[in-house]
Order: structure tokens, then C-alpha cells, then sequence
DNA sequence: TGCAACACTGACTGACCAGTCAATCGGGAG
DNA sequence: CTCCCGATTGACTGGTCAGTCAGTGTTGCA
């Protein structure tokens, strides 16, 4: 079954990655995925239905994993920005571990909303919410202060993180672990300390 | 010279903007944007070299008003969190005001930085800078803490603020003033106290 | 050894569409 | 009224490419 046959499929998807990493979806033709998998033309079509569906596979792939990662998060008893600590933490993961998909996923799917998106927006919805279930529990518990919306913080963060990923995609600049590790822990500081509640006295005044 | 001859430029243009809000720039064809105008197809290359000319023209128009808005926001003597609200200001009321301009330039450039943005990525990078500029200046005054690099945080606040602008444009639900003043304050809100020091214990200071 | 069943090939087609261009219109100057 | 030139028209062309399909290789089972 899952034998060389179906690995074709795999070399198949793997190609696309850096295909559409690099020519974009909407510039790519199918027949630089074939010649970039190093099969023929219509073998792409012996394992997809579309030049879309490759796209669809490659997002639900991974979202389907990132959502795993939010829910776990979520479980997880430890404090909220210990949460959203993970989750940022997944997700630029994410990047360090296979930039070219990352990108691919956000600038093509994520992003791109309008043609390809709206078919995904539910998935899409669905990270927002769980990142918005973290947030209202975390303000039921008195930890966030409850100005700012869940639905809002999470968007935020979201947004600031997909920021982030974006600079790095298309600076082409490479970025070492130290340049990721802070960037988890600037992305986490800034967006907490705005929802935290602020009765906690400064650590320090003084000048 | 502005006479009935050169506005057709503009209701070509403003032609564009309808059609690549409803269909996206890859996917509509020219001819869309003739009928959408009214205009016969060769018509609009008489004014314009090309389709993707169109959408840079729409894009720089509009760009450069807003790193106009940005550089006077930093202008201006105003405390760091007062500038900052006229960026999101300015942003949010240019989705009010045409949300499908918005919607072009932040779905069709902004995030679609593979295929077109490339072209303008020193203008949005621009963008970027200016308001990088205003929270180091705030640095220096010491009104927000240095952990955050200020790149990090320009980053942290425009995608926040596009984020949300990205939740409206294809939630597709009809937001009102309040929700658009709403989301000025959170925004504004959560970035800064994330960014500003955090001496104060005050839960209060405005509404 | 034979024969399904499936993997694989790549030339071909039909549709689509950006951009061209030769022809017509219209209005102002002389 | 005539001439000129820019505005305007829309049929046409050349190239591109997603998806098809008829055929060839390969595997494994009886």
C-alpha cells in the first residue's frame, strides 16, 4: 500500500512546495511540478484531480496539525501565556522546520483569500477561535483584563505573528534559531503585557 | 486638460477597483474592466500599459496618502499612543470610506507579495519603517520599554491592524462606525500597553 | 506463463485572454 | 467647411496552459 506507489504522490506534493514557493501558484504551470517531481505531465493527474486540489492537500496538511497544536495548547492546564507561548512557538517552528511550505501556505492560501481562501475560511476560523478560547478563559480567570475582545486578541496575535513569518519570507534574509527564538518570545511580551491586567506594580520606575 | 478626456482614466480606474474586489486580479480579464467601465476594450490600453499597471496605480495612489499620514503622525509632538492611533485611524477609516480599494491593495499587493508586491516592497516596507520610527523615538523618551525592537513592533501593529482589516473584508458581514471605532481602541490598546512601560497601576485613564 | 490492474507517459486539444492595430469618431483651430 | 490629432472602437492574433486520453511499462497473483 503504501509502498513506492503511493510515495510517487508524496514526491508529487513535495515538489509542489517548492514550485509554488517559488513561482507562485497563479505563475506556476503544472508541467514545472512534473518536471520538478521528475515524472511526466499526466502522472500529476493520475494523483490529483486539479492543480488546486495539490494546493488544498499541502494547506490541509498542515493546518489540520496547527489546529492539533492550538487545541492542545488550550488543554494544557499551564498559564495562558504559556498558551500562546506554544502556539507562536508551533507555528515559527513550523517555519524553521520547512519555509518554503509555510510560505505557501500563507502567501497562497492564508493570505490569498479572495480566489483560493474563501474554500478554507472555515479552517482558517477555526485557529482564530481557538486562540479566542484561550484568551476568554484566561479573562474568566482574572489573568486578562476583559477591555479586548477574545475574537480581537486573537487576531492580534495572529496577525502579528503572520507579520513576522512575512518579513522573514520575503526579506529573503536568513534567520537563525536566536533571531526565531526572539521573535517567539517579542511576539508573546508584547501581545500578553497588552492583555494582561495591568495591576501588577512595574519591576522597576527608576531611570 | 482634466476634462472629460482624462476622467476616463478615472472611471477606468475606479472600474478596476470594483471588478478586482469581486473577482481578484488574476482571475477577472480586461475586458471585465472595460464593460465594469463602460469603455471599449482597446480604451484601456490607451491609458494604461498594461492589467497590472492598473493595480499599480491604484496601490501607489493610495500608499503614498498613507506614508504621508504616517510621517505626519510622527510629525506631530503627540504622545507615542496618540500617534499610533492616527496610523490605525487613517488605515481603518480608508476601509470605511472604500472598503474595496482596501480590500485590493491589502488582498491583490500587500499580501500577495510573490507575484505583484515584489514590485513595491520597498514602499511597504517604507510604511514599516515610518512607524518603527515612532516607537523608537518613544524608546528614547523612555514612554516604552526597549525589550521590543521597534521593527518588531511596527510589525506587531500593522499586522494586528491588517488583520482585522482581513476579519471584515471577507467575514463579509457590514461593519458599522462603532465596530470601526471599537477596533481603533483595541488595537491602539493592546499594542501599546503591551509596548509602553508598565509603571502605571492605573485601571482607568480614558474611556 | 498469462493476464489483470494499476502506474506511468507525453502528445494533443480546446478554451481562454492579454495585448495589437487598423479603422472610425469628434471637436477645435485655421 | 476642412484638416488634424487625440479619443475611441472592437475584431483579431499569437501564445499559453489545464486537463484529456490512448497508449506503454510494471507488478503481482493465479
Amino acid at each position: 500500500m503504501t509502498t513506492a506507489a503511493t510515495e510517487k504522490r508524496r514526491v508529487i506534493l513535495d515538489a509542489a512546495v517548492r514550485v509554488f514557493a517559488r513561482q507562485g501558484f497563479h505563475t506556476c504551470r503544472v508541467s514545472d511540478i512534473a518536471d520538478e517531481a521528475g515524472v511526466a505531465y499526466g502522472l500529476v493527474y493520475h494523483y490529483f484531480s486539479s492543480k488546486e486540489q495539490i494546493l488544498d492537500t499541502l494547506f490541509l496538511e498542515r493546518w489540520d496539525v496547527m489546529l492539533q497544536a492550538i487545541a492542545e495548547a488550550d488543554a494544557s492546564g499551564r498559564p495562558p501565556r504559556q498558551k500562546l507561548y506554544a502556539i507562536a512557538s508551533f507555528i515559527i517552528d513550523s517555519y524553521r522546520h520547512d519555509p518554503e511550505l509555510m510560505k505557501v501556505i500563507i502567501v497562497e492560501v492564508t493570505r490569498a483569500a479572495n480566489t483560493f481562501g474563501l474554500t478554507h475560511l472555515e479552517k482558517i476560523r477555526d485557529a482564530y477561535a481557538g486562540i479566542a478560547a484561550i484568551v476568554a478563559r484566561a479573562q474568566d480567570d482574572g489573568e486578562f483584563r476583559s477591555e479586548i475582545t477574545p475574537e480581537f486578541a486573537a487576531q492580534a496575535f495572529y496577525g502579528a505573528v503572520e507579520q513576522v513569518l512575512t518579513g522573514w519570507i520575503f526579506d529573503s534574509v536568513t534567520v537563525g534559531q536566536p533571531d526565531l527564538d526572539r521573535a517567539k518570545s517579542m511576539i508573546v511580551e508584547t501581545i500578553c503585557s497588552g492583555l494582561e491586567r495591568h495591576a501588577r506594580t512595574a519591576p522597576d520606575e527608576s531611570d
